[in-house]
RNA sequence: GGGGAGAUACUCAAGCGGCCAACGAGGGCAGACUGUAAAUCUGCUGACUACGUCUUCGCAGGUUCGAAUCCUGCUCUCCCCA
């Protein structure tokens, strides 16, 4: 039986993972690995709403504020990165705490990731004229032809995962499908999953607050100033889009904040549905664990 | 007081005798997800004892085999003239 523990809270934003987290990571005296896509980047913090200068003061963070949105940086990249700094913790820990709303990222830490070469980019971006020039169809004929097999499984009304499997299948000149079905689970350590839960109208309240906060706090200038860069792919992320919106003049200043609540409602649904699928978690009902949970972990 | 326009499902908004439980959009709900994932995509959205039935298009009548669509009256809203 292994004896190290990795604990990652889970649930939806503004459902309060990072003071879970916290708590957790004092009381085991151990540190903590962030899942969470945008709090990366370092130019990212207000829009995140990464833990305070105090929290990260009190606890070890990682994979918090590091990275610049001016790299690309993948899941795959994570995965790798993330379970080195794993297997370094463990050395001197029997528990670490991931936390982050990210589960693509979380999963692939615990689960394990195939491996996939490298795609050079102009080959998406020229995915991305056919696409453009002859729509989905084209997508789809292309995917047929490559890897039938992925054909039947994939979401064929998603440009974006036909993109990736066409890629993938273009550039090594093997199917999209035969580089899947190999990932292995790290086996160094067990995973215990916390899923915070809350009434839908309280974490919508919850959400609301967040977000007027932010603005508060001084959102709309971060925003501002990373407005040269909107096209990066880490500013693609609710908040900052909105208030590009409002740069661009699309949408008045003055519906900024609402559509910012809007769309953060919709991500945490998003969310919410991903972690439906983690049945043996320990649910966390309005934020804080019972009193033996901790035991438990 | 006179003239005109309009009232459609949660909201906006098409429909102008049968193909209408009613186009479309928004919002909401549910789901998918292997390197763009805070991204991207899909389905549902009158009620129900649901491959069928029932009740809807301001209200009340009428015409018609048949109306959200035509007629009459009423109520309300908006605009113009007094």
């Amino acid at each position: 039986m292994n004896s190290k523990r990795l604990i990652y809270v889970a649930g939806p934003t503004a459902s309060g993972k990072t003071s879970l987290a916290i708590k957790l990571a004092k009381h085991f005296k151990t540190e903590i690995i962030s899942c969470d896509s945008r709090q990366f980047y370092k130019e990212m913090a207000i829009g995140t709403a990464v833990p305070s200068s105090q929290e990260l003061a009190d606890v070890k963070h990682h994979f918090i504020q590091q990275k610049s949105i001016q790299n690309p940086y993948s899941v795959g990249d994570y995965q790798k990165e993330a379970l080195d700094l794993l297997k370094n913790l463990f050395q001197t820990k029997d528990k670490v705490v991931l936390v982050g709303g990210s589960g693509l990222y979380a999963d692939a830490l615990i689960d394990g990731l195939d491996h996939f070469p490298k795609v050079n980019s102009s080959l998406r971006k020229e995915l991305q004229k056919q696409f453009e020039v002859g729509g989905i169809t084209a997508l789809q004929k292309l995917l047929k032809k490559h890897d039938s097999n992925h054909y039947k499984k994939i979401d064929l009304e998603n440009p974006r995962r036909l993109i990736r499997a066409l890629e993938i299948s273009l550039s090594s000149g093997k199917p999209y499908s035969s580089f899947l079905g190999n990932k292995k689970a790290p086996n160094f350590f067990t995973t215990q999953k916390l899923v915070i839960q809350w009434e839908r109208a309280t974490l919508y309240e919850r959400i609301n607050l967040r977000v007027d906060k932010m603005i508060a706090q001084g959102m709309e200038q971060e925003a501002k100033k990373l407005y040269p860069f909107k096209e990066i792919n880490a500013l693609q992320t609710v908040g900052y889009k909105e208030w590009f919106n409002f740069f661009d003049g699309t949408i008045a200043h003055e519906k900024v904040a609402d559509e910012i609540k809007k769309n953060t409602r919709r991500y945490a649904k998003r969310q919410t549905t991903w972690f439906r699928k983690y049945t043996n978690a320990i649910n966390i009902r309005g934020g804080s664990p019972a009193k033996n949970t901790i035991m438990k972990l």
